[in-house]
DNA sequence: GGTCTGACGGACA
DNA sequence: ATGTCCGCCAGAC
C-alpha cells in the first residue's frame, strides 16, 4: 500500500502538527515535490480555520500569502528578519 | 497522452 | 543578493 493515504491528505496532517509559533517548509510537507504541498494548500477553502496554512512558508523564509500571512504569524510570536521569517529560530525541528 | 501551470527548492552564474 | 534552469506531483485542456 504505497498508497495508503493520498498525498495530500499526509500534507494537511502535517500541517494540523505545526505548533503554534513555529513553521515549516513546502519541502518538509512534501519531500521531493514542495509544488504539491502549495497545490493542496491552494485548494484549501477560505475559511479553512482547521488548517493553519499561514505556518507553511517557503524553505528560505519568504512567504507565499504576502503581508496577510505574515501578520498572522507574527500574532504567534514567529519571530522574523524583515520581510522573511526566521527560519533558523522558528522552523519546527521535526 | 503530450504540454502547461502552480501557495516550491536547490544548483549555478 | 538576483536571475535562470531543471526537477518534482497532480490537475486541467
Amino acid at each position: 500500500m504505497t498508497d495508503g493515504r493520498p498525498r495530500a491528505e499526509l500534507v494537511l496532517e502535517r500541517v494540523r502538527a505545526i505548533p503554534e509559533g513555529f513553521v515549516r517548509s513546502y519541502g518538509d510537507l512534501s519531500p521531493g515535490a514542495p509544488r504539491f504541498t502549495g497545490t493542496v494548500l491552494s485548494r484549501l477553502p477560505p475559511d479553512g480555520d482547521d488548517v493553519p496554512w499561514h505556518r507553511v512558508v517557503r524553505a528560505d523564509g519568504s512567504l507565499a500569502k504576502g503581508a496577510r500571512q505574515r501578520a498572522l504569524l507574527e500574532a504567534e510570536g514567529v519571530p522574523f528578519r524583515g520581510e522573511r521569517v526566521d527560519m533558523r529560530a522558528a522552523r519546527l525541528p521535526e
